[in-house]
DNA sequence: CCGTATCGCAAAACCGGTTCAGTCGCTAGT
DNA sequence: ACTAGCGACTGAACCGGTTTTGCGATACGG
């Protein structure tokens, strides 16, 4: 099938390559009759580009990039990632762009990812998720010269296009409702200490707690069910247990949902349970879990669109996307008294 | 930045590009020393292989490719997508492929894709997941002359090469268990009814609980929580409700748990669940799920495998994968009398 | 000792596009 | 009337590899 190059075009035109390749593209050189009949032609033959070839030439790929450096089971459970694959994805197609997808158990041969990807022309860019503190892609990618568009905080990109969340004023937030309902001391069971949202969420937890003058206890986790779950325990094993635990993704929510109610306690009367990222998950367990939403789908596409703007020369930015905003279901509620 | 190329390496060791491309291929052509010379050079130079060019000659891609057609926000929940792309993608990296996704919404979009990767070069082969009854994919692609991996029913898949689980065989222990248990009255809450796997186990289902004499009823939802609960919540219904329900996915298993719970039906002691595939998921619940377990990250790699093999020619087979085996947690028990 | 494989390599063609440097004919300016 | 300028197009170079062909030198067989 389908064998059909602008030779064969040029050819039944009756013009030469060069021409065809100016009609195709859309681009002056070439009259509006011979532009016609050439896409004629075209059509009439069922041509369609060679990638490869109008890759070697134009040095475009038309291809991004994205790691993701997590153990595989973790990735699987965690709707985050597919659901930013989903957005992302629906900014590249309508644009004929593809996706090139690595997962990868460890970080370090991410890092080994870039060059090869960069030096054999895979990609036009690539997307940084999972920033940590000084995170060592920021200098890779910077001296490469990949183009990319990292997803995290601003402040740990290194002048790199940036597109982040507000965590810390959606933190704050979380916090004060939390106080109106009542409570007085709080728990937090955050991500993989290394990355930076988890930092930046810890700090604005802390800040926020303080500022009401009450007391916070931040155990760190690593964004799994059995993370979670044990962290929770450890919480509530605590001589006076928080009455509020805001997580820092769904699963580990859930997780310690599951943990307090096998250890007979109840949620949300006893404690309230607060997830982040609000994906199906919360709404399929019992009591429906409270969390801080974010509309994750348009934040991918988001990151799409910011891609683009750097194929076409777009200055390096900071880019907020929207902030998430609490939605309360049925696992918070007024502090016991 | 490592803008080498042959023609570098070619001239910096006094030989011609041919001899470089034989040295580099290790293939025929060039004597011991000189391939040396030339691999020594290229070494020196920090040399990588430009793949665009490379796939222009070859006319190989070293890409495979993937379409999941389903709605995002269920792909995102359901564990199953990422980690069989986790277990597909460890074979493609170590060979140094590549796997292009694309998600779209809709299985329309998906059949339009595929003529257009292939007419453009995109891919070497792909990966065909969900199939279904009188899948439109497999004329599709048989007339495209793609070769493809289907992931389903080999009695489906038209002569292509398939990976497949004998779920009709696991449907039958898992059924031959729950009678173990006492159970006599069963519900089973299926996937999409189009799907050929769904097919399968409905009538695996109807057999097992046929031969034993007793009664089961199916109802179809479409693998997502919020049908998943619907349809727990009609079974329950029923003037004489099953006491063992067994699910199509993990994501329908914990909604319909937790629809049960707000009915306020203990699991296991006024029903048991069993849900399917068993990722993460099962184990954050309380009770904890019991599940058919199947290694999807395992079965990925295996479909990694045969798409190798498609490459070098091997005859189109059905290749069976490991038969999901059921691993009993919390949520089922004897029947209640 | 001569004709013929074989080896090791150079040179060139090729993959299918893009792009640049000209060529040609026509119009417009002086 | 002569030239400058422009639009439309051709021919060729180019992207960076792979593959085919050809050629001189050496080894081999009769």
């Amino acid at each position: 099938m389908s064998r059909v190059t602008i030779n064969d075009i040029a050819r039944r035109a009756g013009v030469s390559k060069g021409a065809v390749s100016y009609a195709l593209n859309g681009r002056p050189g070439v009259s509006e009759e011979t532009r016609h009949k050439i896409l004629d032609v075209a059509q009439e033959l069922g041509w369609a580009p060679n990638r490869t070839a109008r890759m070697l030439s134009g040095s475009r790929t038309e291809t991004f990039g994205l790691v993701l450096a997590r153990d595989p089971r973790t990735l699987g459970s965690e709707p985050f990632y597919m659901e930013f694959v989903a957005g992302l994805q629906s900014e590249l197609s309508r644009r004929g762009y593809a996706l090139l997808l690595q997962l990868t158990p460890t970080a370090e041969n991410e890092l080994e990812l870039y060059p090869r990807w960069w030096s054999e022309r895979r990609v036009d860019a690539v997307v940084v998720v999972d920033i940590r503190v000084s995170d060592p892609r920021v200098a890779a990618l910077g001296e490469l010269g990949v183009p990319a568009v990292f997803v995290g905080d601003p402040a740990m990109t290194g002048g790199f296009t940036t597109v982040w969340t507000d965590d810390a004023t959606a933190m704050a937030s979380a916090v004060r409702r939390l106080v109106e309902l009542g409570h007085r001391r709080f728990g937090r069971v955050a991500g993989t200490p290394g990355l930076s949202h988890t930092r930046v969420r810890d700090l604005a937890f802390t800040q926020a707690v303080a500022a009401e003058g009450l007391t916070g206890t931040i155990l760190h986790a690593d964004f799994s069910d059995v993370a979670g779950g044990r962290a929770t325990r450890e919480l509530w094993d605590h001589p006076e247990p928080p009455t509020a635990i805001v997580y820092d993704n769904d699963l580990m929510a859930i997780a310690g949902l599951s943990a307090l109610s096998e250890l007979g306690i109840s949620v949300p009367h006893d404690v309230s349970l607060l997830a982040w990222d609000d994906s199906a998950l919360c709404t399929i367990t019992h009591p429906k879990l409270s969390a801080m939403h974010h509309d994750v789908m348009a934040f991918g596409a988001h990151v799409g669109r910011r891609l683009f703007d750097l194929l076409v020369g777009a200055e390096p930015a900071a880019h907020l996307d929207s902030t998430p905003v609490l939605v309360e279901r049925e696992s918070t509620a007024p502090a016991p008294r």
